[in-house]
RNA sequence: CUGGGUGUGGCGCAGUUUGGUAGCGCGCUUGAAUGGGGUUCAAGAGGUCGGAAGUUCAAAUCUUCUCACUCAGACCA
């Protein structure tokens, strides 16, 4: 390929508004190009990475036994609502009237499609396990598009669907998808991937888990143990709550007069947050319920632990219910109809707490959970602090990190084939619904986040599996008799050998080429000069390293070798 | 959806407070010099200032409406 060609420009300016690296090198490095908020073109560099990541992907979900197939973007709305979906989905879901006014939908994940395609077709539970998989458009109208192509509304994604006889065959299979993801992701050159749990929100199912590939730029909250492999999205992660032993006290009514919040309660009475005990509130919108959520004073809820508890949207509020006293909510059971108590598990057994008296101005001291009052249940719903004590291990520390969700996989369970009506004849003759898993890669932002793993302040640095092409050829003074020849010479050297190469066959300054070069990103720098000919001689420089190697044309291909070798 | 910001040649920006019909850098074209880190000089092309309505003798600049983009949050696979 010649540069002067190559469609795409590259830039020195940065562009406004943007903050990950990834975002300002695929843009300033003629990658991308936005079209509107949340969808990019790609450029032919980038289109040539996407190939790459695809081709790896197809490799790996081949090896374990997928059938490549291709479901359709636009879908009649009665798929969706068969599973239920097309209600309990919201506006992030793109939907339109075809001419004759019937409602589709475009596709945002492809369950409906899948269990579509095989529920005609797969009879007899012989057939299974199976695995299907596309790499395909989705389009999802997000809140808020962001970073490049971190977050878009239109990508592609690489999405697979598997069914199974039995819960065991599916954990069997889990587990098999979970190490090609780790193949996957290592050919493409991330390092810094882990697998964590992870709530598994709309997809429905209850085990599932996220691929995060940990960068300071991620969306995600990670919590990660360090001393032993426990990892999980903040949304789910659990940790051992310290019991802060002493002896009963007998309880206090006192006057706190305007103390309403912990901090200020803390302060008059020389307590420490984790000695008190809060109430959070919040509303339930659709069953128009108040929840008020005790937890010690010194944790946060986790609000989608609370969602997923109640199965329903939660909102934190200002109460202004006429049973409950703001700023002064102490433990007790709401018999109210409309109110939700709940008690969070680091109250169990705590004891000589300040809580709130359900009364203006007093709180009561000394409180005690076993004694003074004992809720039927304790809930988790407390956010996971850093550095409090794992749960798995008991000894390591938990960290928290910030991660870009590149895969997921979910245990759905029967919730698609039992809604959607899927059913095989087992080896007694009985019918089943088959048990599914489901399976995702988001390329476009494997590629976004190649990126912002590998870069340097000179732009980006491909690892060479995935690089547009191998080796950027970069003759200086093209116009010169002797390395216009050389350049040709060696241009037809490497093709033959099968190396892919951008040719920068422009007549402009050595700097502008070596910039380029380097926010491109190519792996491989071969330069030609007057200078280096005058000893025989061609440099190779390697990006990653910024070392330079001299060596003659007869050595070039050798030398090329032990390089690329060294870099794969 | 809530709050903030921005919209001026292909890209990045100034000009808006104090109305007088556009300017800079990069890039592009032409010529010359230079020739291993975005080189220099000269000459050019290219915009009617997101859109609509209004005020005014006169609007990029003031008013109203609107659209788009963007940041933070809410939300999200």
């Amino acid at each position: 390929m010649k540069i002067s060609k190559l469609v795409g420009e590259r830039t020195k300016e940065v562009p406004s508004g943007v903050i990950a690296k990834s975002h300002e090198y695929l843009l300033r490095a003629g990658y991308i190009k936005q079209v509107c908020n949340g969808v990019f073109s790609l450029l032919p560099p980038a289109f040539r990475v996407q190939l790459k990541l695809e081709k790896i992907i197809r490799e790996e979900m081949d090896k374990i036994g997928g059938q490549e197939v291709l479901l359709p973007v636009l879908m009649p709305k009665e798929l969706w609502e068969e599973s239920g979906r097309y209600s309990s989905i919201g506006s992030e879901m793109f939907r339109l009237k075809d001419r004759a006014e019937h409602d589709m939908v475009l596709g945002m994940t492809h369950e409906e499609a899948a269990v579509h395609l095989a529920r005609n077709t797969i009879k007899s539970y012989d057939q299974l396990p199976f695995m299907i998989y596309q790499i395909q458009t989705k389009l999802r109208d997000e809140p808020r598009a962001r970073a490049g192509l971190i977050r878009v509304r239109e990508f592609i994604m690489k999405d697979a669907y598997s069914f199974h006889t039995s819960k065991e065959d599916l954990d069997e299979y889990y587990e098999k998808v979970k190490d090609a993801y780790f193949r996957i992701y290592k050919r493409m050159g991330m390092k810094n991937v882990v697998s964590v749990k992870s709530d598994s929100g709309m997809m429905g199912g209850k085990i599932a888990d996220e691929f995060m590939l940990i960068t300071d730029i991620g969306e995600d909250s990670l919590v990660v143990c360090d001393n032993c492999d426990y990892s999980a999205n903040m949304e789910v992660a659990e940790s051992i709550l310290d019991i802060y032993d002493s002896i009963e006290q007998p309880t206090e009514l006192v006057n706190t007069g305007d103390s309403k919040t912990i901090e200020d309660v803390c302060k008059l009475l020389n307590v420490k947050p984790y000695q008190t005990c809060k109430a959070v509130c919040y509303y339930l919108s659709k069953s128009k319920k108040y929840v008020i959520a005790f937890i010690r004073g010194d944790l946060e809820v986790n609000e989608i632990k609370l969602r997923n508890l109640l199965k329903e949207e939660v909102v934190a509020i200002s109460v202004d219910h006429p049973k409950i006293v703001a700023g002064y909510i102490g433990p007790k059971n709401f018999k109210e109809e409309d109110i939700i108590t709940l008690y969070d598990v680091s109250l169990k057994n705590a004891k000589n707490l300040v809580v709130g008296a359900n009364a203006k101005p007093y709180h009561i001291k000394n409180f005690s959970f076993n004694r003074d009052f004992i809720p039927e249940t304790f809930v988790d719903i407390s956010k996971v602090k850093e550095g409090q004590k794992c749960k798995k291990c008991g000894k390591g520390n938990l960290k928290i990190v910030r991660g870009i969700e590149i895969g997921n996989i979910f245990q759905l369970g029967t919730k698609y084939t039992a809604s959607m009506n899927m059913t095989v004849h087992d080896s007694k003759g009985e019918e089943i619904n088959p048990i599914m898993g489901c399976y995702g890669i988001g390329v476009g932002r494997c590629l976004a986040s190649i990126v912002e793993e590998s870069s340097d302040e000179k732009g980006i640095i491909w690892p060479i599996s995935v690089a547009p092409w191998q080796i950027y050829l970069c003759p200086l003074r093209l116009d010169d008799e002797n390395v216009a020849k050389t350049t040709l010479e060696i241009n037809n050297i490497l093709e033959e050998a099968g190396y892919e190469i951008l040719f920068d066959d422009r007549n402009i300054s050595a700097g502008s080429k070596f910039a380029d070069s380097e926010l491109m990103g190519i792996p491989i720098r071969i330069v030609i000069s007057p200078r280096s000919l005058q000893n025989n001689e061609i440099e190779i420089a390697i990006r990653k390293t910024g070392e330079k190697i001299m060596c003659s044309k007869g050595e070039l291909l050798k030398t090329l070798k032990s390089i690329v070798d060294n870099l794969g």
